[in-house]
This record gives C-alpha cells, sequence and structure tokens, in this order.
DNA sequence: GGAAAAGCAGAATACGTTTTCCGTCGCTGC
DNA sequence: GCAGCGACGGAAAACGTATTCTGCTTTTCC
C-alpha cells in the first residue's frame, strides 16, 4: 500500500538521462531536444511522478501555496468568496490555507509571520464587512477581496454596491412603481450607506436599524404610518426583507400587488424561503473570489494590478416584485 | 521593507555555534548545556528568527500542515467544523488548507495526490451529511469529522444525534407533554431516520419530508388533521421548526402555551429569527472539530486512536418550549 | 593518577528539487 | 581542415533545516 515514492531520480533513471535534466523535460525549460522531453514525460507518466512541493520549494522559492486570509471564517459573505479562492486556485495546483483572525490583530500578526516563515507565493485578504481596511504589511502579493485596502496603490477588488442598489431601484421603475422606500441596516456600515445612497428619488429618508428580521417588521409599521401610500419597499439585506413581507402579509398587504419588495444579497435561505420570494441582489461573491485569485496569480507571475477592481452585482428577479 | 529572512546560520553565528547546535538548542534536542540552549534562543529572539519550513519540511518529514478535506465548503456542517479544526491547528502552530471536493470523486482523487506530494502531516476528512463515508486510501493519518469512515478501524468523530432527540424528548416530557409528534427531512438521511427513531412513545408516525419551512407548514397541516390534539412537535431541523412554527400562529395555536415546538441544529439564523425562538439541539460542531484535530495530532505525534467517537448534542432551550 | 564514562558541540550528510555553469558534440563557414 | 558557434545534456551547487556521527573536553570512579 505504501509505494516508496517515486522521485525525479527514478523517473531520470528510467529515461535514461540526469536528474537536472530530467527536471527541464518536465517543467518544459532549459534547453532539451523534444525527444529526449517526450522520453522523460512518458517515464514520469509511467511512474505516477509527482514531484514533492517540499524540494521544489527550498530549491525555486515558489511554494505554490496561497494563505487565505480573513477576519472570520463562519459569514455567509466569506464563505461563497473563500469558494471562489480555492476554485480557481487548485485549478492552478495551488493550496489555499486558511487563515481565520476572529478580528484579532494578535492572531493577525501571528498568522501573516507564518505564512511568511511558510514561504507562501501570495495572500488574499477578505473580511465580512465592506469598509475598507489598512493593508498587511508583508513582503509578497496581496490581493484584497471585499474590503479594499485604503492603499490605493494595492489590488483590491469589491462588489459595486452603488450600481446594484440603483439596479433594483430601475427594476422597480420599469414596473411602474414610483413611491419607494428603503429600509436598511446600521447607519454605521459602509454597505448599508452606499446602498442607500444609491437608491435615488426615495420617498422619505431611508430607515436604518439593524440586518434583522426584526427590524424589518419593526420598520414596515414606523413606514406605513409616515409613508401610508408607498408601493415599493427596497431593503439592505434578505433578512430585513423577509421580516417586511411577513409584516406585510400580517397586514394584509398583498406583496407584490400592493407594494413590491426588494431585498439585498441574494442569500437563498433567506430569498427563497420567504413568502413570496424575494427579488434580491446578488453580491457574486464566488466570482469575486475568482477575480480575487486571478489577480493575485498575476502578481505572483510578475506582472501586479493596482487600484480597485469594481465587480457588478445582478438583480435577481423573484415573485416579491414580479407578481404570481 | 523587505529585511532579509534571517537564516538560522545567522542565529547560530550570533550566538557563536554551529547551525546544527542552533537547531538543537531551538528545538530541544540533541544535548547542549542549558546555557548554549539560553545564548541560542536569546540569539533567536533578537534576530526575530522563525524557522523556514520549507527547509524543515524536506529535512524533518514534517511539513506542519494538515489538509482538510471537505466534501462543500460552504454547508452550515462543514463551516463551523472547519473552524474548530483550524482552530486547534493553528493553536498548535500547524497550518490548515483547503481541500473543497464538492462532492466530485475526481476532484477528491486529485486533492489527495496534491496533499501526498505536499507531504502533508494528516488528513481531516468532513462532510455535509451523517452518512459513513468510504476511507481515503493513503499513508497518512486520517480523522473523520461529522461522518464516519465505513472502516471501523479508522478514527471518526460523529454527533450521537440519538442522544440529542432523546434529549429534546424528556425536555418535553418534563415540562407535561404527552402528546408529542415528529416532523423532519427525508426517510433516506440518516440523521432524519437516527433522530426519529430516538423520538420515542410519539403520536403516530414520525412524517418525512424535506428539509424547507415549506414541508413545516405543510406537515403542520398534515399533522393536526390526523392527530388534533398533540401538544408538541419535535423537528428534524430548524428550519422545519420555523416552518410549524409560523403555520401554528397563522392558525393561532399559541406556542408554547398550547403547542411546543422543538427544533434541531441550533442554527441561529433559523432558531432565533423565529417567532418565538426555538428550543434546538446545539450540534456543537465547532467542538467536534476541535476534538477531530486533536485525534489527528495524536495520531501524527503516534498514537492514533481507532473507532468512533461520539460526541454529546446539547438542549438549548428557548420560548418555543418554554413559554414567554 | 589513570582509565572509563559522561557531557557537550561541531562537521558532515540528508531531504528532493531547481538552476547555473560547463563540457561535448556536430555543424557551418571560411 | 580548423575556428567558432549552437544545441544539447550532465555535474554540481544551492535552498534551509534536522540529525547522525564523531571527537574533544571534562568529570568520575577506582
Amino acid at each position: 500500500m505504501k509505494r516508496p515514492a517515486v522521485r525525479i531520480t527514478d523517473v531520470a533513471a528510467l529515461a535514461g538521462v540526469s536528474a537536472g535534466t530530467a527536471s527541464k523535460a518536465l517543467n518544459n525549460t532549459g534547453q532539451l531536444s523534444q525527444d529526449t522531453r517526450e522520453r522523460v514525460r512518458r517515464a514520469a507518466a509511467q511512474l505516477g511522478f509527482t514531484p514533492d512541493v517540499r524540494g521544489r520549494a527550498l530549491s525555486s522559492g515558489r511554494t505554490f501555496t496561497v494563505a487565505l486570509l480573513t477576519t472570520d471564517s463562519s459569514g455567509r459573505f466569506s464563505i461563497p468568496i473563500m469558494r471562489g479562492v480555492e476554485d480557481v486556485l487548485s485549478a492552478g495546483e495551488l493550496a489555499t490555507v486558511l487563515c481565520d483572525t476572529r478580528d484579532d490583530p494578535l492572531r493577525e500578526q501571528s498568522y501573516l509571520r507564518s505564512m511568511v516563515a511558510r514561504g507562501v507565493d501570495g495572500i488574499v485578504v477578505t473580511g465580512r464587512r465592506t469598509e475598507p481596511r489598512p493593508p498587511i504589511d508583508v513582503p509578497l502579493p496581496v490581493v484584497y477581496a471585499l474590503a479594499a485596502s485604503t492603499d490605493p496603490a494595492d489590488a483590491s477588488v469589491i462588489v459595486d454596491d452603488a450600481a446594484g442598489a440603483a439596479a433594483a431601484i430601475t427594476h422597480l421603475r420599469t414596473l411602474g412603481r414610483t413611491r419607494i422606500a428603503h429600509i436598511t441596516g446600521p447607519a454605521d456600515h459602509r454597505s448599508a450607506v452606499e446602498r442607500a445612497q444609491a437608491m435615488t428619488t426615495l420617498v422619505g429618508e431611508p430607515l436604518f436599524g439593524e440586518w434583522s428580521e426584526q427590524w424589518g417588521r419593526q420598520a414596515t409599521d414606523l413606514l406605513l404610518r409616515s409613508h401610508p401610500d408607498v408601493d415599493a419597499i427596497t431593503c439592505g439585506s434578505d433578512q430585513i426583507a423577509r421580516g417586511v413581507c411577513d409584516r406585510l402579509r400580517e397586514l394584509s398587504r398583498a406583496v407584490p400587488a400592493e407594494i413590491a419588495v426588494t431585498g439585498y444579497d441574494n442569500w437563498p435561505v433567506m430569498a427563497l424561503a420567504s413568502r413570496p420570494p424575494l427579488t434580491s441582489v446578488d453580491l457574486r461573491l464566488e466570482e469575486l473570489g475568482r477575480r480575487a485569485a486571478q489577480l493575485l496569480l498575476e502578481a505572483i507571475a510578475g506582472t501586479p494590478h493596482h487600484g480597485v477592481l469594481e465587480l457588478p452585482a445582478q438583480l435577481v428577479p423573484r415573485e416579491s416584485t414580479l407578481g404570481g
């Protein structure tokens, strides 16, 4: 069972060349005849040779490993990003190592030291909030995902929240809604503020509160009292939107016939379980993770990007605006 | 900024010893005078020396890296386990590399090859379902988490679902409930079946369906038609329980005054958002991940465990049974 | 006081790969 | 026929650490 690990010297021996030559053949470097390359490749295939990453790392500096530094690995925002990152990296035969800092600067420092000592090829930094964050100080390629670096010279990829919010508004106006209100999360959350600002021509001021269903229900009451004639409510999150829908149903206000509702985040467990299912704005976080990983690969390859890349969000229409 | 990486030879030079001696001093191996050890340690601290994992890996075989093989990294079950695993491993200065197989056997094979080539010290295998899974074939320490290996000689850590279900029943009986029904997920899911079997002295047969709120609502109607006098409903998941609560409220049946409801999984976003908040059974998945990681560390250290370790679940009482 | 034993540290080697530097061979052009 | 060049592949060094082996010094015991 425990086959004794075939090394490059074994391959070289079988192909009748030296170890160095075998290395060149397998990595398409140096100058070798096509014939020799082919012979070595066949030998490697026959033996099922897989280069030992340890030796390779020591010798070439490349470790084919990337660190994923996240402030919380449990959040529903970090997870899809992780998936996207890991997807791209694994396709390139790179390994992704997980560093969950738990929002603790000490843990972050400790991880960074450790990752530098490991000689990772690069780092993807992500977080659960969209507020820009201070850059990390490492002599390595770094890409920031979701939460941009405050240093504009760094490479960051984030979601275009304003465009996503605008898309929701446009969608509602196309459907003929004119008196649109907005209920969202805390006023000190950048995502809440950015979305609210992009929601033009609102009825009344945006209602800031929490990212919870309860606040959605509560805010619905407030809103209907001050603006009884709204015909659409855009929400800063699917949780809030679900609360809004629940409350409207309790009040026998038909959704969307009477009042259309939109969510935000397109979190399946909320958006689909809501009654009715929510029209929402998908952040495309997995794609964001992929792009971040691609940028990192390019930076590792020697062509780093700079500045912030904003990815478009995508409106996903469902019954809460389209009727049923 | 880019300091030129201090190596062990630098430390050795500063301490006035050879590289090999420095290594021994820092790793507490070999025989050295206490004085020498101290001197080397001071030199290392002064220089901020962090051993290069690459060199260490090549030399000692140990790579201080563990692979976390998961069939899906997005599930709400895998995530807490990952956290627990990563928590323990990072405390031991080990790195956790993420391998998301997406339920694809080919990807799994490819990852395993890659991890063996990397020389990881061990592997934690986890999944999103509790059904036992075929073992992986690698010459390395392995621990299975959540989904046990079908080979009893392997080390597995799982949740004691039967005990969790029994705890819910006991809780309800203590509260004086006697006519208890059960609504749960698909009959071909082990977790549904195990929980249902442990629910003794039920009113009627368990209702198998989907893990969804909609099924919870639907099943509530079915149940009330056949057994109008139930005074408690245990559910196989929090989603189902939330659906049950919603339907009961629509029917003006008070929870828990008239009918008590319990969930399962203690998934905060469901259990806390439900009206009323759900009494639920916490799977303690993070703890499960921790235990798995600890077992793996012991196996790596040379004292492997065998067989299945069942961890207790924990009942978390809330208003859906305790009244309000 | 001498021999054996213990304590200590250095030199050398190994880990598996990549990469640089050379040497050889065959060819071209004069 | 010879200098020079290009194409190819081998030998060796390098990466940074751990570890084994060896030898020196000091202690201990008779």
